[in-house]
DNA sequence: TAGCATTAATCTATCGATAATATTGCATCA
DNA sequence: TGATGCAATATTATCGATAGATTAATGCTA
């Protein structure tokens, strides 16, 4: 999966940027699940020919975010609550483990980067309080998660823990549409990072699994299809 | 990856064949890590045109098998001890995951399918002993390990579990290239059964986890690059 | 002769066109 | 009227050609 591949730092190619863009789109759920993606379409939309629009398809693929039938093009991956409890229960296993080895590596730099990425969170948190989150909370938000498992230092782990949290972000941007729900989300998150901070491996992935269930069931109450 | 995305009943395209036979090729080792994959050089082994062929490197790309640096092609994924021996770790955690999970929902089928896959499996390692196990073994192989976690309905998990078999594959047969190590495999094979049948979750994690690890250790033994 | 710049050769990424396949609409028949 | 087969249309997968970038080779300068 494109989270897995090593990020190149040399050129980027039409391949790349068109790769990038599309995904971001269908995270963001503005390229809806089963939504056909006919290159011809495409290509307009992103300014470039069939062939890069259709390798960044093709690696899409591989990311679980785009489905392709032989001979019948490409769609948007489609959603269901089975599968996002299966991606919920997996990316519980993983960011647990994940957090659990950062927890017994961490070191002075990680606590701090932890302290910094919450405050930095929590200050658009009290800013925002219940104006709806935008694309800057976001990334504060995914910060936030990173760096508390930013002391393991397995790459597939990582990689795939991303990707799954990318999979749940689809889910509850296409579900709750940026209205954020009325639990205290600001204070889930400062009960991890203390448990964290405390070196309570324990607590710690209690909470997170909580914290990513409560999301799930969130999001499983909307109108989604199937399942 | 190739391994998340659902198969497709559909069709089967050139983009489908190449993937499949280059994926086949890189697992085996017949591409070897760090080759150029000169997409000219393709076209012809694989008797297609260039998009299929880009296609599908895009695809493996995403499967981790496959190194896209832009503007300077492809090259077939390099392999290093310490990756090794990190996907070893995630293997494990994922594996033993999904066998608890089976070894507490499996049913008689699924006690059936192991035994039977064991079968298989153990006819062919008598009849072979000495001589070197070729394409059958490493089937009846994936096959047997694969029974073991059947019972486990998370297809994520399953997914990736597949992916991470694959790639533990082909640094076996990169490493050992054919040749098995002078270790008692059929006897770890039939103790894993064992334990996983007798609903032993701890036993059988326990074990497959040493199977992984005495693997991983003879194959780093060898001359690998890097770390 | 070592280092640098410039040109030549090679390869990659991308485009536009085409053949093969799937889908749609329509007419026919039971 | 509903189903079935056929023709017209639309799309997909694939090819061959080309522009653009990279690497290798060459010659020039100090």
């Amino acid at each position: 999966m494109g989270s897995i591949s090593t990020l190149t730092q040399t050129a980027v190619t039409l391949t790349d940027q068109a790769y990038a863009a599309l995904r971001m789109d269908i995270l963001n759920g503005k390229l809806k699940p089963g939504f056909k993606l006919r290159v011809e379409h495409l290509k307009g939309l992103y300014g470039t020919g069939a062939s890069p629009i259709r390798e960044a398809l093709s690696r899409l693929t591989g990311d679980g975010l785009v489905h392709a039938e032989g001979r019948r093009g490409f769609r948007v991956g489609r959603v269901s609550r089975s599968e996002l409890f299966d991606i919920t229960k997996m990316r519980t296993l993983l960011e647990c483990h994940a957090l659990k080895e950062s927890i017994d590596k961490g070191d002075d730099a990680w606590e701090a980067g932890i302290m910094a990425a919450f405050y930095r969170l929590s200050k658009l948190d009290s800013r925002l309080l219940l104006a709806s989150p935008g694309e800057e909370w976001e990334v504060r938000h995914k910060e936030f998660h990173t760096s508390l498992v930013s002391a393991c230092d397995s790459r597939w782990l990582q990689a795939h823990r991303q990707n799954l949290f990318d999979q749940s972000e689809r889910y509850r941007r296409i579900a709750l549409s940026m209205k954020n729900s009325d639990r205290p989300v600001p204070e889930e998150h400062k009960a991890i990072m203390t448990a964290t901070l405390a070196r309570d491996s324990e607590t710690a992935c209690t909470l997170i699994g909580e914290h990513f269930n409560r999301t799930a069931e969130a999001v499983s109450r909307t109108a989604l299809i199937e399942d």
